[in-house]
DNA sequence: TCTGGGGTCCTAGGACCC
DNA sequence: TCTGGGGTCCTAGGACCC
């Protein structure tokens, strides 16, 4: 019995969503810039055909920007979150079994549809999504999850299709598979990609033709996991409940380089509060946290990096015995007299609230104030807005925080910046 | 002027145990 | 005198994903 898998992708997500509340950027050029509007990290079909691609610094098109030739969004994740949320209700619609699998990605199983014209049921799928919340996507579909991806590169690279393609039974199979690069194969980046190349396979219809023994011996079983898939053996199931982080970070570079303490210290008392409000998310204490603190590797100044890591006495989703910690461990290892330009914090050795390891002589999180403390702080944050209520430690706008000059409204989550309809 | 952030899984190698 | 072989756990690092 085959599967029917269905992956459906967002096109250019970001620039879609911001294009739903500027119709007027619609066929233009648009990126979209990484935090502290540092480089492009998303960019429309118009761009790229400007030569620009995926990870250039943002300053190198900012001329174009000034001749109007081009626009700019600081990256708006409040209003991707919120539009992703829209797109995956509308897909729920479509079938039981539905795996978010990014801000801008779902796979479907569409098992239950067979007797249906799954073509039509695609095609049905893509409008209604571009209908009910404005942004384009496109549909493969395949009988494993692999196969869709391919099926989907194939939609979005060939207009013909229009965004919807079915490689089930297709009946110049390996036709198809000999017109994609193994680079495009979910499962093989830029390293197996080269080394595959080197080995005089280009195309997937090479990569599926070699011995399983020798997929083994140059990309491991999981290699051979991705080959079994592309031969139709379908070995990565559908992903429907969303397990709980094995780890937790939270790291950003600043928007102007820092070599203060009290910054640095603000800095790591933040992205604390904010990994341990994660860990409270799924409801779990955790044990260990690392931190580092770096200077930017880019420049020609003096560089420093170091990362320490530490352990509480017992598990706890208490922000301040985090802060606490981590201030310790980053007195450690600060120096004085270096430009940093990143630090960052990750938390693991998690473990559900209500089974955590216990220690004989304190409390258990769980068990006493800390937990009401926290969750008193959460909810309030959660009616009124992230950062209503902060530590002290955390401090109040300070220069390392991060730079967005190019952000649009939050729209959709917002009273305040809802979009305005002139008549 | 300047280069994102947040995840997962697997493997290799060392320490340690019986 | 001899120094196997198998197992587990941990960590670092490499691969991948978006």
């Amino acid at each position: 019995m085959k599967n029917i898998f269905a992956l459906v992708d967002c096109n250019s997500f970001y620039v879609s969503c911001e294009r739903v509340f500027r119709p007027d950027l619609k066929g233009k050029p648009v990126g979209i810039l990484s935090n502290n509007d540092g480089c492009i990290v998303a960019l429309s079909k118009e761009l790229k055909n400007m030569g620009v691609h995926r990870g250039i610094p943002a300053f190198k098109i900012f001329h174009l920007v000034k001749q109007k030739k081009v626009t700019l969004f600081s990256s708006n994740y409040t209003l991707y979150g919120d539009m992703s949320a829209r797109i995956m209700n509308v897909l729920s619609q479509f079938t039981p079994e539905l795996e978010i699998y990014s801000i801008d990605e779902a796979f479907l199983n569409l098992n239950g549809f067979k007797s249906l014209d799954i073509n039509e049921y695609g095609k049905k799928i893509k409008y209604t999504v571009e209908k009910w919340t404005g942004v384009p996507v496109s549909v493969g579909i395949g009988q494993t999850k692999t196969l869709a991806k391919i099926a989907n590169h194939i939609a979005k690279k060939y207009q013909k299709f229009e965004g919807v393609f079915n490689i089930i039974d297709h009946p110049n199979f390996n036709k198809v598979l000999e017109t994609v690069a193994v680079n495009n194969v979910w499962g093989i980046g830029h390293n197996y990609a080269k080394k595959l190349n080197k080995l005089g396979v280009q195309n997937v219809l090479q990569l599926v033709n070699r011995s399983d023994t020798w997929i083994d011996k140059n990309m491991t079983i999981v290699g051979l996991r991705t080959v079994k898939e592309l031969r139709g053996i379908s070995c990565i199931d559908l992903n429907l409940m969303t397990s709980d982080k094995k780890q937790i970070i939270s790291s950003k570079s600043f928007g102007k380089p820092i070599s203060d303490i009290d910054d640095l210290k603000q800095s790591i008392s933040t992205y604390c509060s904010r990994a341990v409000e994660k860990l409270r998310e799924q409801n779990s204490v955790a044990q260990q946290i690392m931190i580092f603190i770096l200077t930017n590797p880019f420049k020609d100044t003096p560089q420093y990096a170091n990362y320490i890591s530490g352990r509480l006495s017992v598990a706890s989703a208490y922000t301040p015995d985090f802060i606490n910690l981590a201030i310790k461990l980053l007195m450690s290892i600060y120096k004085e007299n270096y430009l940093y330009k990143k630090s960052g914090v990750m938390i693991s050795d998690i473990s559900p609230q209500y089974d955590a390891e216990l220690n004989l002589f304190e409390t258990a999180y769980v068990d006493d104030n800390r937990k009401i403390i926290m969750d008193c702080v959460d909810s309030i944050n959660h009616k009124w807005g992230r950062n209503i209520m902060t530590f002290g430690s955390e401090g109040i706008a300070g220069k390392w925080q991060m730079k967005r000059e190019f952000l649009s409204q939050r729209f959709t989550t917002n009273w305040n910046e809802l979009p305005i309809v002139k008549a």
